[in-house]
RNA sequence: GGCGACGUAGCCAAGUGGUAAGGCAGGGGUCUGCAAAACCCCGAUUCCCCGGUUCGAAUCCGGGCGUCGCCUCCA
C-alpha cells in the first residue's frame, strides 16, 4: 500500500496561528524535524519521556504517508544549571553531561523509540553558533557588553509573536534583570564571557561559551537549513526559549518564517502541579520502566491527545497497564497465524479489515493517538468475538481472523510502538517449581479432585503466578498479567 | 496583575455545528468443575454555570466560576 505524499490529509495544529492547519513541507515530500532535547544534568522523570515518544510516533507516521524524514535532537551539554550541579558535586561539565546522556539514551531505547536522524551536541557546534552570533552583530540584531554579547529584541518587530503576547506589555511585566549590561531587560544572551573555572571557548568577541537558545537555532541551520517544516518541544519552551529562537534565526538567517509548524506538547503533572527537576516530584524514568516495561509506560504517554496536559500517578499508570493486557493477550494469542487469507464476515469482520486504514486516519488529525488506541480497543474487541467468545463461525474464518488480528497489530505496533521484541525484555521463564505445580493439578484435574486442584492453585499464587485453564491447556501467567 | 490553555459518566479520555468514541472500575449474563481470559447486555436525555447566534451547539459568540501553564531554570 503506497500513499502519495502530496494528497495525504495531515492537518497539525501550530502554536504560531493558534489552530490546526494542513500540513505540507517547505519542499516536497521531505519533512525536517528539529525538537528540543533536554539539559543532561539529572536523570530524566515521565515528563521528559513524553516528547520523545510523540515524536517518535510523529515522525513514523509522516514516514508511513510517504515522506523522507530527518529528525534531529540536540543535547544541549553546556548550560548554567549544568556548570552549577557539576560545581556541587565536584565533577566536570563534560562529564556530568555524558553521563546524562547516556542515560538518557538507555532509556530512550526501552520507551522503544527509535534514535533520532542528528543528534547533535552544543559542545560540538560552537563554530556555528560563533558564526550565528556575529552574523547578528553584522547585521545590528545584537551588541556586545563587557564581554557579553546580547541578542536586541528591539530589532524584532514582532518580538512576542509565537507565545501571541504583546512585546511592549512584556517590557513592563518581565522580571526585573538587575543586570545593567543589558540595553532592554527582554534582551538576552548569545554569548556569556568566560568566568574561571568554567567551560569557554576563543571566540571573535572573546572567550565566553553560548548562552541558552542560539544552540538551537545553530544546529538546527546546520543540519536542516532555513526551513524547518516542524519544531517541537514541551510547551513550557514557547516562551522564552522557542521566541527568542525564532527571533535570531530569523535575524541570523534571513528567512521569515524559519518554522513551518510549531509543535508543543502539553506538560506532564503530578497532584494537578507540573513536574519539574527542579522541585523533584518527577517521578523516576528509570524505576518506572522497571516497574511497567517500556510498552506500558510508553502507552500511557500516548493514551491522551499529546497537547492535553497528562496527570501522572501510580493508578493512572497502572489502569493502563490493565487496558495494555487486553491488547498484549490479544497479540501473544495470534503470533503464530497465517496471513489473512479472505474476507471476513458480518460488523465485526468489517471492524477488523478496515482496522489499519482507520488507525491511520486517526493519526492524520494531528497525531490523535488517543483516537488510535480507541480504534485498536474497538478492533480487539472484534476480532475476539470472532476469534472465540460467542463466535459461531467456522474453523477456517476463525484462523483467517486470528490472521488480520496479527496483521492488525504489526500495524498498530509499526505506529504507535506497542511490542516488545527484543529477548531481554521479553516476559520471563516460569519457574520449574511452577511448571511442576501446574502440571500436579492438571493431573488432580484429570482425576476430578478439583479440591486438590484448587489447593496446588493457591501454591501457584504464592510463587506469584496465576494459572489459565484455556482449549490448549493450563498456563501460568506472572500475576498482574503479561508484561512488556 | 497580563497572556494562554483546559473544564465531557465513579476515574482516565476522544469528539470543533447534526443529535455523546474508547479504556479502567462497577452490575447482570454466556462459557468454565470453580476460576481466569474472552464475548454479550447495562451507564452521561447530556458535555462547569448563565445568556446569545442557529432549524439545530459539548462544539460558535459574550459574561461568570474553577483548575493548570507561561510572564527569562524548565520536555
Amino acid at each position: 500500500m503506497l500513499d502519495d505524499a502530496n494528497t495525504s490529509a495531515i492537518s497539525i495544529y501550530d502554536t504560531r496561528s493558534g489552530r490546526e492547519r494542513p500540513f505540507s513541507p517547505a519542499h516536497p515530500g521531505r519533512v525536517g524535524i528539529y525538537v528540543c532535547g533536554v539539559t543532561p544534568y539529572a536523570p530524566p522523570h515521565v515528563g521528559h519521556a513524553r516528547p520523545l515518544v510523540i515524536w517518535d510516533v510523529i515522525r513514523t507516521h509522516l514516514e508511513r504517508r510517504g515522506y523522507l524524514v530527518t529528525l534531529v535532537q540536540n543535547f544541549t551539554d553546556v548550560d548554567d544549571k549544568l556548570i552549577e550541579r557539576a560545581a556541587r558535586d565536584g565533577v566536570a561539565v563534560s562529564d556530568l553531561a555524558a553521563r546524562h546522556s547516556a542515560q538518557y539514551l538507555a532509556l530512550m531505547e526501552r520507551l522503544l523509540v527509535r534514535p533520532p536522524d542528528i543528534m547533535p551536541r552544543a559542545t560540538e557546534h560552537v563554530p556555528d553558533i560563533i558564526e550565528l552570533v556575529s552574523r547578528l552583530l553584522e547585521g545590528e540584531h545584537a551588541y556586545t557588553s563587557h564581554g557579553d554579547v546580547y541578542f536586541q529584541v528591539a530589532s524584532a518587530p514582532d518580538y512576542g509573536l509565537l507565545p501571541r503576547r504583546d512585546a511592549e506589555a512584556m517590557k513592563v511585566g518581565a522580571r526585573l534583570d538587575p543586570n545593567p549590561d543589558k540595553r532592554d531587560p527582554r534582551d538576552f544572551a548569545l554569548w556569556k564571557r568566560q568566568v574561571p573555572g568554567e567551560p569557554s571557548w576563543p571566540s571573535p568577541f572573546g572567550g565566553g561559551r553560548p548562552g541558552w537558545h542560539v544552540e538551537c537555532s545553530a544546529m538546527a541551520h546546520r543540519y536542516l537549513g532555513t526551513e524547518i517544516d516542524l519544531h517541537g518541544g514541551g510547551l513550557d519552551l514557547v516562551f522564552p526559549h522557542h521566541e527568542n529562537e525564532r527571533v535570531q534565526s530569523e535575524a541570523g538567517y534571513g528567512v521569515r518564517p524559519h518554522v513551518g509548524f510549531w509543535v508543543h506538547n502539553g506538560l506532564v503533572t503530578t497532584d494537578g502541579t507540573k513536574m519539574s527537576k527542579s522541585l523533584e516530584n518527577g517521578a523516576d524514568l528509570a524505576s518506572l520502566l522497571d516497574r511497567f516495561g517500556g510498552p506500558v509506560v510508553r502507552g500511557f504517554l500516548l493514551s491522551a491527545h499529546y497537547r492535553s496536559p497528562l496527570e501522572f500517578s501510580i493508578e493512572a499508570l497502572s489502569e493502563h497497564a490493565r487496558a495494555y493486557e487486553r491488547i498484549k493477550r490479544l497479540y501473544l494469542a495470534t503470533r503464530d497465524a497465517a496471513p489473512p487469507a479472505r474476507d471476513l464476515p458480518g460488523e465485526a469482520g468489517q471492524r477488523v479489515m478496515t482496522f489499519p486504514d482507520q488507525l491511520l486516519r486517526a493519526l492524520d488529525r494531528d497525531f490523535n493517538t488517543a483516537r488510535a488506541f480507541a480504534e485498536l480497543f474497538e478492533m480487539v474487541r472484534a476480532a475476539n468475538a470472532l476469534i472465540s467468545g460467542a463466535s459461531s463461525l467456522p474453523s477456517r474464518d476463525r484462523e483467517n481472523a486470528r490472521g488480520f488480528a496479527r496483521r492488525n497489530l504489526a500495524v498498530a505496533d509499526a505506529a504507535l510502538g506497542l511490542f516488545v521484541r527484543t529477548e531481554g525484555e521479553e516476559r520471563s521463564a516460569v519457574p520449574e517449581e511452577v511448571e511442576a505445580l501446574v502440571e500436579a493439578r492438571r493431573l488432580a484435574r484429570r482425576r476430578h479432585d478439583f479440591a486438590e486442584a484448587d489447593r496446588l492453585r493457591e501454591q501457584i499464587v504464592a510463587y506469584g503466578y496465576q494459572v489459565e485453564d484455556t482449549p490448549d491447556g493450563s498456563v501460568a501467567r506472572p500475576l498482574g498479567g503479561p508484561r512488556g
